[in-house]
DNA sequence: CTGAAAGCGCTTACAG
DNA sequence: CTGAAAGCGCTTACAG
């Protein structure tokens, strides 16, 4: 293996000299910086990264949990993470937690020790138990995507899931539906309660059964669950899907039971994730901020907080328009 | 920061002995052993794993390109790769290349200096140009999950897809099936070569336009084909998807022409990922090995190959039987 | 079983 | 602009 020694002795300078042209940050004579460059080429030269990072104290990688990459919305997360930390220099260390707080605890394990500069912890997670083991990791720990039950004490980066959820009730009120159905994950009463705040303040206040949950947030647990709603109220103009795959599951119900997408019944699903695609029909939808998201969390993280710095960040989701939607008649 | 140094002092020991304690590498006397793990304790002492890696020459982490993890195929590897490295204590660093070549050398790049003890790439990527940067790596490069293409001079561990297409074939003719399709990603000629095969052997050759090529592999893509295809040919009595999204897509693409499944028409899709479960049908599938496959490709690029170990494995796949296939009438 | 020494390959002040 | 020295926090033979 070739040294920065190695190259020094070709070029006839000392080791730091070489340094000194690599990194950078101290300006060197052209014509030795064009030794030291030639020395480096004939010799193949590749700085040795765990040495840098001894001496530097910073391992320029940056740790993600999330729950899982298997759901195309934390696929997304996980891409633009990537591309924010590749921007700035830095290589991603994944820990995909599946929920299971063993499994995060062990990773948090692996962590420590400076394997990494900064942790972003992503989507909704029981971090029950890790809190002690956070609240003194030797990096800056910063939140992503969390919808509900958030821990104190940390930065946070996130969407205003409400405010997805009363886009999504004042579109469908624009259009003039009144009898809508929210089709919700168990974790996203968050989005409900926006969704039926822009009813109540546009003078429509939905019944208590009108958010219907499905046992599972599956194509098959939110078919079962729009089966049965839409039977047990065939009045309903309006569905509102608090998830992507809960939407396609919603239209294909309707469709089912004879009724076409978005003439009989208008669907609003959230987050237009690839799964969205699926249904054949672009569907409207609350759509997220994930780039931005993944960007801030990744300057937050990797800038140690300042006074005068927002801890936290809470930001704007948008609504898409698509086929799936239509005036109430 | 609390060093070995910290924790000799506090147990009266010198540091090497304490490096004894926590490699565990070297016994170390009852007595002397608890005193250490005491001092650990009270200071709270972690090691730090990028000293660790300068001295051992090993950063126990281990680097996987794949081209996306939005495709369920390979959000699974990621998952699986990353299982096999956590039992083997190792750590996962992510790139995705989003099949642009020139992330993938900036990626390589990124990688070169011993960040990393391996390199696993997944996915038929374009890698000409970076054949000579991988060749002189200073790590090991294991290639899995290629289907074609293969670049000569690494070890692989991949599957064995023109069996896969084999399977798909045969459990069609063994169900009576003579007009088949296969509806195909530009990637998937080795599949549908197989198909092709079983049906020879089986006494039916197929014709030259039975093999339907997808403009794109996405729903709409894999829609329009199928429409196109069975329009065309409107007494085919199957279908061989070689892509999960194209099977739910030949799916939806016979319903709206009034064909039920498996009924009118049998499908049979490829892997069994998540997205074949939005179809609201459970498939017919060509199951690959993905765990097998993961912890194989993991094994040989920790493991320095030594003589007489194999250096390249071919796995087979196998035909999961579900509810969209039936005896053709 | 425990201790003293050298070394892993860099960077960082600090002189010149 | 370039050089000599110390240090980052470990592990690894090697004596005792």
């Amino acid at each position: 293996m070739v040294t920065m020694q190695d190259v020094a002795e070709r070029a006839g300078v000392t080791k730091q000299t070489v340094s000194n042209v690599v990194t950078g940050r101290v300006a060197v004579r052209p014509a030795t910086e064009a030794r030291v460059r030639a020395a480096i080429a004939e010799l193949g030269y590749v700085p040795n990264l765990v040495a840098r990072s001894l001496a530097t104290g910073s391992s320029r990688t940056v740790g993600l949990f999330v729950p899982t990459v298997s759901v195309p919305f934390y696929a997304d997360v996980v891409e633009e993470v990537e591309d924010a930390l590749e921007e700035r220099g830095y290589r991603l260390l994944l820990c995909t937690t599946r929920l299971d707080g063993e499994r995060a605890r062990r990773h948090l394990a692996a962590l420590a020790g400076r394997s990494v500069d900064a942790l972003l912890i992503a989507g909704d997670q029981d971090l029950t138990g890790h809190l002690p083991l956070l609240a003194d990791a030797r990096f800056p720990v910063v939140l992503c995507a969390w919808e509900a039950a958030l821990p104190a004490g940390f930065p946070v980066v996130t969407v205003d899931y409400e405010h997805g959820g009363h886009l999504a009730g004042r579109h469908l009120r624009a259009l003039g539906h009144e009898r809508a159905l929210v089709l919700a994950s168990p974790a996203h009463t968050v989005r409900a309660a926006g969704f039926r705040r822009a009813f109540r303040e546009d003078g429509v206040e939905l019944p208590g059964d009108a958010v219907r949950t499905a046992a599972e947030p599956t194509f098959r647990g939110g078919f079962a669950a729009a089966l049965d709603a839409l039977r047990d109220r065939p009045d309903t103009t309006a569905v509102f899907a608090t998830h992507d795959v809960l939407a396609v599951a919603a239209v294909e119900a309707a469709r089912s039971l004879g009724r076409v997408v978005p003439d009989d019944l208008s669907v609003v699903a959230h987050d237009d994730t690839p799964a969205g695609l699926l249904s054949g029909t672009a569907l409207t939808s609350v759509t997220l901020p994930k780039r931005a998201m993944a960007r801030q969390a990744v300057d937050l993280a990797l800038a140690p907080a300042r006074p005068g710095t927002a801890v936290s960040r809470l930001l704007l989701p948008s609504l898409t328009p698509g086929e799936s939607t239509a005036p109430a008649r």
